[in-house]
DNA sequence: ATGAAAGCGCTAACAA
DNA sequence: TTGTTAGCGCTTTCAT
């Protein structure tokens, strides 16, 4: 029962040889040994059921195998889809994912990059809009480690850098919109406006300038606490900056005994699960988030692979998906 | 710009010791020393910014300060609920999360609890309802790492137990929906029903017991797949076994042109967010899910602390949320 | 083709 | 009161 660690010691002595031994033929200096010590030392790690030490391993330089997602908060549907795209190529790749929440306050941010960089992750993926370039210098370039910031300009030539095409975003939106022959539009943001936010909001801005625009808190509850000013103005389209806005203008608006679509057009942005299961299915723009995730843990790894390449900038597209939320004015 | 790690090394020789003697110091054995050594060597630290490396900490029998999670699914709100709180605690107790996302893949499941014990986790927390007592015998209790297993009977006497009074919650729903006058219920279940999910049936059967039992997926898209049979019985009045099963039967409904309420009433399981912004609002059973995943967190760190106090099981309570998804049947 | 030795950063036991 | 030694599990020269 009590099955004791195997080190790499047990299998060195199983195989008959030295620990030293084992360790080159189990990191890929196989061929440098006669076939039957190397066929010996195999047998022996699988008898045992052998697995080096990560720990022990990333003491004397090695990776640790172990990569640190900063997230703000990963009760919100966009970052726990990334996250789960994450997670997924990592632990396919034999990493484990360490995850910090943020929750959009610098200090802890800054905090949690700390930890993971002291529990000796072996690369960061930031997905916090909000991080300073300052807590990046300090924790990060100091500590030589790869990271890669996430829908947002790399503050420095330091990473690579993974993008969503949000100003298409934005102008998608809008054309569609004015498709729909919506004139008097209205545009629901947060009152901080990260540099992906402000980018989605630009693509929208540069086709109806004169879009109202209605700061709020960045949640379900501030998109609702919108509508009743909403509803002073004439607008007959509302655009809100990510879908939980939309839900909360959704639920605001059955609170005045409105209805979405008849009353007020609305499109949201991220296409989270929900959006196909509320009434009227909202109209979305959908960010790519699983692929996200994906390309992002494919990035860092392949920078742990090749350290010295040069660093890129990737670009997901965004695309809009037409549901029910937006009706036809005229 | 080139901050080198430091060591125990730099700040002995800072503070003209030996690296054993700031180790102590550090360690809680400051007052076997001189105070003069004891105020040099906190100095030193202060000065040089030094933080005691987890992984060579751990080496030496230490705790590496990491917790591993497992969850089916991360992006369900349940869990994400669940793993903020956990998050929260366990960071301001200087510990960090790490993440396994199992997707109720009894494989990938276990092979994430073995990469966390690879990879040195001083403890787990594990959420995923359909873990197998196999793996948690094999992997766990062989290397003697506390673990707690959430909402679920704990498998064996080898661990705390944190629960949700199930039970009580199908009851609660059943009480409910009796109070409002149906006689006819239906129950849409997952065709694969983990202890806490049977509990919930058993409380609301108690009740009920001639309800009728559908099942279907345990997702959005299965409640709504369950609509049309619904339909064609003569029930008012459903309880979903999850909010999310709920909100696909809202949607399966409209798509039908019927109305939450008026056509059907139902009653959900979870309380989670976006139940306030449906149309009706959802009534559900809330489960208290940050307070489950601090709760599970402290009881984790508690034993870590106290490896030899008794096992404990808490049951944590849920409550009803009446909102506007069940109306009066006569 | 293989192994001995040193060392990664830390702590515990034992000396001094 | 403090330092020395040894060792956690692993890898990497450098001998043999």
């Amino acid at each position: 029962m009590e099955k004791k660690k195997v080190t790499i010691k047990d299998v060195a002595k199983y195989a008959q040889v030295s620990p030293a031994t084992v360790s080159q033929i189990l990191n890929g200096q196989a061929k440098r040994f006669d076939p039957k010590t190397v066929a010996r030392v195999r047998q022996a790690k699988e008898d045992l059921g052998y697995e080096a030490n990560y720990l022990a391993r990333k003491m004397v330089g090695k990776q640790s195998m172990m990569i640190g997602i900063l997230v703000p908060d990963i009760t919100n549907p966009f970052f726990n889809t990334l996250v789960k795209g994450i997670e997924e190529v990592l632990f396919q790749a034999g990493f484990i994912a360490i995850l910090g929440n943020g929750g959009f306050d610098g200090a802890k941010e800054e905090q949690c990059l700390f930890e993971f960089a002291q529990h000796g992750v072996d690369g960061f993926i930031i997905a916090s809009p909000s991080i300073s370039d300052k807590a990046l210098q300090t924790v990060l370039t100091a500590k030589k480690r790869p990271y890669l910031v996430l829908d947002q300009k790399a503050p420095d030539g330091q990473s690579d850098a993974l993008l969503l095409d949000d100003r298409a975003g934005g102008r998608l939106a809008a054309e569609y919109l004015a498709k729909k022959g919506h004139k008097k539009v209205a545009l629901v943001v947060p009152k901080v406006l990260p540099a992906n936010l402000k980018r989605r909001m630009q693509g929208f801005l540069e086709y109806y300038p004169e879009a109202l625009v209605l700061t709020t808190e960045f949640s379900k509850a501030g998109g609702k606490a919108s509508v009743p000013k909403l509803l002073t103005t004439k607008v007959s389209a509302v655009f809100a900056l990510n879908d939980e806005l939309a839900f909360g203008i959704y639920r605001g608006l059955a609170e005045h005994g409105k209805q979405v679509g008849s009353d007020l057009s609305v499109v949201g942005y991220d296409n989270v699960e929900m959006c196909e299961y509320v009434t009227p299915a909202l109209t979305t723009i959908k960010q790519p988030l699983t692929l996200l995730g994906k390309t992002a843990a494919k990035l860092i790894l392949a920078r742990l692979k090749e350290p010295t390449s040069a660093y890129q900038q990737v670009m997901l597209p965004v695309e809009l998906i037409e549901r029910a939320s937006v009706i036809q004015n005229n």
